[in-house]
DNA sequence: GACTCAGTCAACACGCTGTTGATACCGTGG
DNA sequence: CCACGGTATCAACAGCGTGTTGACTGAGTC
């Protein structure tokens, strides 16, 4: 299918452009991760799926890593930005509702991209680069706990305890781990329906002693 | 569940049993296993290192995954005996110690056989059999959890709230990460000297909503 | 019209996996 | 003591996936 005539000095060219193959490859990756690993998916996959050859894959990324890199890139800033619509402001008129919130924020952005969410989790034992991106999400949510928690204590709403630092990062693994599990279909996992409750109670014993912790008076 | 009718060979064999073997394979797996991953070590590395060639090892094991399996089928009994030793009378007379020295039992065993630990979590996400290995001791784990936490709310030690089990899983996935973490050299993660103590602090808020339960009366 | 340069790929080199078929070893029963 | 059959062994082969090389194309530039 040649091309219809275009405007000679428009910018496209007759074959696609460099960044209609890059969005085809990145396509043809989420598509693929929906219905395998990405271990049982060979560039050349990866290459026949946007149209061009193995070797010109390489042209555009330097492994399918990397490829995976790129979308969960993407899905990474979802996730921030839906734990960041949240207003911390919250956490003083409605504590249990801020913490049900932020945790409902994270596991609905990485249950809506299961696949990439999924692949993610695996490539993360081989690849230092997801490695690192993800460690950097983990960070983060584990920072922002952290200082929330240390903010409850301030305002006498929650009881001193553990460093706070070890509650978020002990909290934000049982997190991690127990949304992973279920995506994945894990043995044994918590029911999709109450994933959220569940986390959001443990974390409220952890952090006030209660399930139903005072607003600011 | 290996070679149980294996004839017993004369004193002088003059080649190596079929045992010797085997266990030079599995010897020379966790040796590698302490300096790289699983999908850095070659069949042929561990045929080398068991003195045999790279079809020879195939008599032996199915993969290298299987190695893996056999491996970590020690360290699983391992980690159930340690579990087991502490008596479930403990729950009445002293349930935070009870719990304590469960989790403690786990952190220890797993502590103790880190390479094969790394290189099964890491297999996991690719052998079904490791995949199913884990899932099984995280089920029993899980289960005792439960029951344990039943038997605190029926005689009054522990207040009603979630389903027990739901309870046991979280808290079990939770634990199961974050020792992964500190194992794996991940960020963030608990220190070596506080994972014990954060997880046990955790579980008690969440099954008695206090750090100190009563024992019984 | 010569020159660039992004883009493209056939063909190669390599490493790892898993299999085949031939062979050596050794205890046992005739 | 010999030949038979299971145990054990490996050279050689077949196949797949990765990553690289070097040559080619065609659109824009001077």
């Amino acid at each position: 299918m040649t091309a219809a005539a275009r405007p000679v000095r428009g910018r496209r060219a007759s074959r696609p452009t460099g960044d209609d193959r890059e969005h085809a490859i990145l396509a043809t990756a989420e598509r693929l991760l929906g219905e395998r690993a990405l271990r049982d998916i060979s560039i050349d996959d990866l290459a026949k799926g946007a149209g061009i050859s193995r070797p010109t894959f390489y042209f555009y990324f330097r492994s399918k890593e990397a490829v995976l890199l790129a979308l969960l890139d993407r899905v990474v800033q979802e996730a921030d930005a839906a734990a960041t619509v949240v207003p911390d402001s919250e956490l003083v008129t409605d504590p249990p509702r801020f913490w049900r919130e932020v945790i409902s924020a994270f596991y609905r952005t990485f249950r809506d991209h299961r696949p990439v969410t999924l692949a993610a989790a695996e490539a993360r034992c081989t690849n230092d680069e997801v490695r690192v991106l993800w460690s950097s999400v983990m960070a983060a949510w584990t920072d922002r706990a952290a200082t929330a928690i240390e903010s409850e204590r301030a305002r006498g709403a929650a009881p001193p305890g553990l460093p706070a630092r070890d509650l978020a990062i002990a909290l934000s693994t049982m997190n991690e781990r127990s949304m992973h599990a279920l995506l994945a279909g894990d043995e044994p996992a918590l029911a999709e329906s109450d994933v959220v409750t569940v986390l959001h109670t443990i974390w409220l014993n952890a952090i006030y002693q209660t399930t139903s912790p005072a607003p600011v008076v």
